[in-house]
DNA sequence: TGAATTTACGCAAACGATACCGGGAATTAA
DNA sequence: TTAATTCCCGGTATCGTTTGCGTAAATTCA
């Protein structure tokens, strides 16, 4: 069943003028009398004309449309995240087009592939963990696709970056933990792969070597799929609690891991902070609620998708190839509840 | 900055051929020679050749993609609809375009308009909580627009409905706060413009009439931005509390309402469930894990999703007009949890 | 009055792809 | 040898809109 819609073509017959004079006429141009002009918009508005958007992008060679690729839209961060985009796009007159990867390497390429052919304007993507071949990105870069990644941004590639102080955040945090006496704190990240992983990570072990606690290579560990799988953070919490120098808090650098490794304490009945400390990175709503409060890094998540969406849809409309590129970076906050609260003295 | 592709004139006008016969040798039309087809698909595969999905679009008055309306992105429940929605679009070949009304009418309609100017083959709509104005959403149906409503249907209007039994939420989650001995159980819900919210609140009063417990309007209250806002239901707590028939027990009627009613508590040191039993509709993953443990109504989003898409899509691709509509009614499940723990005997 | 403008509109091409129609060349049948 | 097929392929209209160009009619100017 089709939804029917009067065009251009219709008018034009209706009052017995040309099409070139009803679209001119609906333009407003000079060269149409007024009366001809009155005698069109009165029309459209009582038949209720709106242009046909696909004729307009066939025409325009732009749909006004811009894609959105993320590992997974039912993500506090990335719906956030959408939320911040697709509120600047709405009010710059463009579509928002969503696809998810669900952290998965081949359906990130074919979502980039049917995003890309012509049917969106610019994309912003944020890499999903099981990527670590970049081609398929690099190659719409090439062919002039504007493109902005946030969050987890691609080093290596030229593109405009919206992104958190990831170093700073491993680092604050793991600094709020050693000063509230945790001694053994391991490091759960995302897939090894993201740079958001790598420089959490290096954050983290500033902030041990700062404190000449030294670094122990068995306390991190990565998760491919971000946490979203909950075996995946159980098999690391498994090995980490079997090891001899086993951990006393823990880092976890994503939504998934720290929920995930909350609800793997709760099930084993490993107190929280009592016998291990838990800080995450999180953007959920509710962890000033939970048992304990949980203690996270929070990233300005709307505001990095409307950064994001900004500068996306400033590359589009401009006339000629970008060729610097930003790298927009956003503070971190750091929320002390109870789940990484002082250590009691031995 | 455009993003170039190549067309079927390029690849045409490189084998000295017509635009014609490229297209017949790339649909693999019986007409053309399997030299001129294996010379066609070799440079079309060469020069990664993509059809123009607005062009198809244009010629096939079809856009392939679908639109999604919801009130707000950022909210769990939506987000695993959006979810999926989304699986199911991918599946089929179509685009996902969400907009957001953010609980407000004007938005709704404006967002309705831009969807339906013909870029969308249909539109998956749960209304927002300030409409009591169903007109636009009717026209389009009059115009033949696809359309499928969920959780938050319409009632009287002729479409597919996705919903849950919210009458029977609601009598669930008020039969169980009885039993764990409740007494003045209130009730707090969406804007009173939505069925779901007449629904559940039904259920509830009937549970109660079951019981002889008799119904208190002082104890039934409503959102109009569905707690969107948390000065809206810290306002109505206000006044329950403040009330000579001081409600025992809380019936949250959605996610927002549920966390906001759960974060005024904690702010005004209201001991839950001691002081005030709480059971609230929620999508939230981390329910189990809050302090208390909060008992929850919990709906199938993502289900609810993949049930609306579907039935989207075959009406699009149906050849007749529907005339006929299905109300799929999927059950809720119940959560019981602390913070509706029984209640000690007085 | 005649020429030069201006006014107000129509024609047709273009965007990329599809499909109907038609036709030349090669093959087969008579 | 000629007519009838079959095999391949090209021309062109079409979808809805915009826009450059052309051109009658109306207006202005000399």
């Amino acid at each position: 069943m089709k939804y029917e819609a009067i065009t251009i073509k219709d008018i034009a017959k209706a009052l017995g003028l040309s099409t070139s004079t009803v679209s001119r006429a609906l333009r407003d141009s000079y060269e149409i009398s007024s009366e001809t002009k009155d005698r069109v918009l009165a029309y459209a508005k009582e038949m209720n004309y709106r242009p046909n958007p696909i004729a307009l992008s066939l025409k325009e060679k732009r749909s006004s449309s811009i894609g959105v690729l993320v590992s997974e839209i039912a993500n506090s961060f990335f719906s956030q995240a959408i939320n911040g985009i697709e509120s600047v796009a709405q009010e710059k007159g463009y579509n928002v087009i969503i696809a998810q990867s669900k952290e998965d390497f081949d359906r990130e390429v074919s979502a980039l592939h049917y995003l890309a052919s012509r049917s969106v304007d610019g994309i912003l993507i944020s890499v999903s963990a099981g990527t670590s071949d970049f081609s398929t990105i690099n190659d719409l870069y090439l062919r002039g696709m504007p493109l902005v990644s946030f969050d987890r941004v691609v080093d290596h590639l030229n593109m405009h970056k919206v992104k958190v102080d990831n170093y700073k955040g491993g680092y604050d945090a793991t600094h709020h933990l050693i000063k509230n006496g945790y001694k053994k704190i391991a490091c759960i990240a995302s897939s090894a792969y993201l740079s958001i992983s790598e420089e959490r990570v290096a954050g983290y072990k500033d902030a041990l070597i700062e404190k000449k606690m030294g670094v122990d290579e068995n306390l991190i560990d990565y998760c491919l799929h971000s946490g979203l799988i909950y075996e995946e953070v159980e098999d690391i919490m498994n090995k980490l609690m079997m090891q001899k120098n086993k951990p006393d808090a823990i880092l976890a650098c994503s939504d998934k891991i720290t929920t995930n490794i909350m609800r793997y304490c709760q099930d084993k009945k490993i107190k929280i902070p009592a016998k291990i400390g838990l800080l995450g990175f999180s953007n959920l709503d509710l962890t000033d609620l939970l048992t304990p409060s949980l203690s996270v890094v929070k990233q300005p998540a709307a505001e990095m998708g409307r950064i994001a969406a900004e500068l996306l849809i400033k590359m589009i409309e401009s006339k000629r190839p970008t060729t610097t590129f930003e790298e927009v970076i956003l503070p971190t906050e750091l929320f002390q509840r109870a789940s990484s609260a002082k250590k009691a003295k031995p």
